[in-house]
This record gives structure tokens, C-alpha cells and sequence, in this order.
DNA sequence: TGTATTTTAGACCAAATGTACTAAATAATT
DNA sequence: AATTATTTAGTACATTTGGTCTAAAATACA
């Protein structure tokens, strides 16, 4: 049995992403959760707040995977893991990233906490890529801060997939895959001949 | 002397980008103008209404660097052209792109608009690759829909680069440049040393 | 000049929202 | 069993918002 404050989030996360962050209202998520208003607010004193811990929910989430793929040998294995889980975690918190520039513009703590999360992204990327440089899989930069842009570019769309997804898919839900994929072949081009070969293989094998 | 309605077409544009299109209130916007709030619905009925035609404005605006690439023989050079004009407009439209999903979940029409209008961009991108193929600047696809790919990637980078500036930014004014260049150095994997070339050049020619 | 049309402001309304306050109900603790 | 703390609902309030209606003012026009 769920307490109380996990079916308020649970019903928030659901009202946000179907109707957007800034459409639902205090009263509204209390309505469906079916306690007052007075309640709600005595729980999470406000939106930004609920905001908080989902978004902590999330960076649970992305823990769990690092988990996941410690034990992974194959470099190039533990990214399309992380990608595939990480794009369904994004997908079952959409909200956050289709509202993500009005949320952090009210939450100037949240908004703090992303720019240090994206300097660690960015250096677990950098050692990713470095390493995998090392085994042969990616080839050499072939000019200065070649895999800097690739780390920006990815960025963008780890971002902002969901949020194009949205307006251009039919079904945004069955376009999980396929966005994966795409954040994948971001990889491609800075293939050696021999990470080409692992990379069609993990291919089949995701059924990507 | 600008009539009325540019007038609160600027003011619109002004707030939508400093507050979020759904912090500003038709209220709020005839206020700044300093008419009457039924003042400006009598011109404009709705938020709606004004994001149509501010919508127009940057239909216009592409328009106008379709004509003015549409001389230039270096089918590479215009690629940079447009990029680099394109770029400053979605900046002074930032609202559009930062606020896209809300508004395009509010607006049908428009929505629908958009998603011809991509279809429209997608064939656009197709012909530019197919004849810089044929040019020997683009070698040819390694695997199949290779090009498709780049296009949904970077059609992602083109609409929400904006927003994803908006966060990480200190001076995001000043980094429309930054930008433009990595979405330029999307297409950086697929050049053939001619096509090396060229964009060298280009690169130092635009200053990016 | 007189008439019609367009533009403008102000008042009013109902609905929604965040917030604060009070008191009742429930659970925990001694 | 008594008391203390936690949880819950209800009420009330000020503000904001989109929208409608009316009438005055400005403009165009015949």
C-alpha cells in the first residue's frame, strides 16, 4: 500500500504530462488524488516542490542504470543500455523535459542542480569516448574539440527528443526506439572498422 | 510611425521572450502598450491570434533568406548562409521555440502548420545533400536512410538550440554563433576532402 | 457638414488560483 | 486514558484572467 505522498506524485507526474506543467494547478492535482487542496499544499508547499521530487525520482532512476551498466565489459554495450533505459525514463517523465526551460526559470535551485548534473554528463562522455578511443572503437579527433561538439549536439538531443516527438509522431510512445536509435547513430560516424562491427552487432541485438 | 498592431506584435514578442508565452496575460501586454486590454483584443482575439501572426513574421523572415541564398552558386556557402541568418531569427523569436510544445498543444492550426511546414524543411535538406553529392562535397551514405537520419537530428538541433541555450548559457546573446557552428559541424562526418575543403574555408570565412 | 464606421476605454462578470487561517479528526506517545 | 503531534477538510480572501457589453471618441467618407 502507497502512502500518501507517493499517490500525490504519481497523479502529478501523470497531470503533467498529459496536460503540461503549467495547466495544472495545486487544486487540480489534489481533485484527482481525491484529498483538499489545504491537504496537498500541507504535504508539498508547492509546485516547485512537487517539481523537486520528482525530478529527484528521476536522478534515482538514473543511478539505478549507472548500476546497471558498472558491471558491463563492452564500452560500447553500456551505452546503448544507458540509452535505451535512460530514453524510457525520459519518456515516462516527459513533463520535465517538454516544460524543462519554464520549470527551471521558476526554480532557480533546480536550475543550479541541472548545470551541475550537465557537467558531469559531460565529463562521464568525455571518458566514455576516451576510452573507447582507446579500444579502437572510436577513431581520433580529426580536428580540435571534434568530440566537444559531439557532446553538446547529444546534449540538445537527449533534451529535446521527447519534446520533438511530441509535436511530429503520431504515436510519441511507439517512437521510444526509434529516438534511441537516432541518439545512437549520433556515434556512428566516429566509428573504427572494428567498432563498426560491435556497433551492427548491438544493433540486431537491441533491434534497433 | 508604426500602426498599432506592430506595435503590440513587438510588445507581445518583447514580453513572450523575457516571461514565457504563459506568464504574459493579454492584460499584461496591453498594459505595456498602454491600451486598453479590450483595446487589444478588439485587434488581436486571442493569445492565439498574435502568436499566428508572429508565426507570419518568421515565416517571412525564412522567405526572405530563401531569396537571398537562391543566387548563390556554392551550394555549401548557402547552407552557411542560411544557417547563420536563420539562426539570429530564432533568436528574436525565442519565445516561439522555447515555448513551442505549449503552444503548439494550444493552437491546432498552427500545429498542423508546423508539421507541413517540416515536411516541406525535410525535402528541402533532402535536395541540398542530393546535389552536394553530386557535387563531390558529400560522399555517399554508408548505411541505408544515413541522410534521414542526419535530418531528424538535425531538425531537433534547429528547434530547440534555443532553449537548451536558455539553460547552460551565461550570455545565450552571445552564443548564437556557437550554436550555428555546431549545427554546421553536423554535417562535418559526411564531406569528401574536396567538400573538406570548401568548408574550411567557409568556416574561416563566416568567423566560426 | 453630417453620417457611418472604426477604434478605444471602462465597467462588469464568473471562474480559477495561491494562500492563510481555523478546527476537526486521526494517530502516536506517555 | 490522557495528552500531544500529525494529518485532513473547510472556509474565506485577494488577485488575476479571459471574456462580454456599452458607450464614448476618433476617423473616414459622402
Amino acid at each position: 500500500m502507497q502512502n500518501i505522498k507517493s499517490k500525490i506524485l504519481e497523479q502529478a507526474k501523470k497531470l503533467f504530462n498529459d496536460k503540461g506543467v503549467s495547466n495544472v494547478s495545486i487544486r487540480e492535482i489534489a481533485r484527482e488524488v481525491g484529498i483538499s487542496h489545504s491537504n496537498l499544499i500541507y504535504h508539498f508547499k508547492d509546485k516547485n516542490e512537487l517539481l523537486n521530487h520528482l525530478h529527484q525520482q528521476i536522478l534515482n532512476a538514473a543511478v539505478d542504470i549507472d548500476k546497471e551498466i558498472s558491471n558491463e565489459e563492452n564500452t560500447l554495450k553500456s551505452l546503448f543500455i544507458s540509452t535505451v533505459r535512460g530514453f524510457e525514463i525520459i519518456y515516462d517523465y516527459r513533463f520535465f523535459m517538454i516544460d524543462f526551460n519554464s520549470i527551471l526559470l521558476e526554480n532557480k535551485e533546480l536550475h543550479q542542480q541541472i548545470k551541475e548534473i550537465e557537467v558531469f554528463r559531460f565529463r562521464l562522455y568525455e571518458a566514455r569516448i576516451a576510452k573507447m578511443i582507446g579500444e579502437d572503437i572510436f577513431r581520433n579527433e580529426m580536428y580540435k574539440n571534434e568530440y566537444e561538439d559531439l557532446i553538446i549536439q547529444i546534449r540538445i538531443f537527449s533534451d529535446y527528443w521527447v519534446s520533438s516527438s511530441q509535436i511530429y509522431e503520431q504515436n510519441p510512445q511507439l517512437s521510444i526506439k526509434k529516438y534511441a536509435r537516432l541518439f545512437i547513430c549520433f556515434f556512428r560516424p566516429f566509428l573504427t572498422p572494428k567498432g563498426h562491427k560491435i556497433f551492427n552487432q548491438l544493433l540486431s541485438e537491441f533491434e534497433l
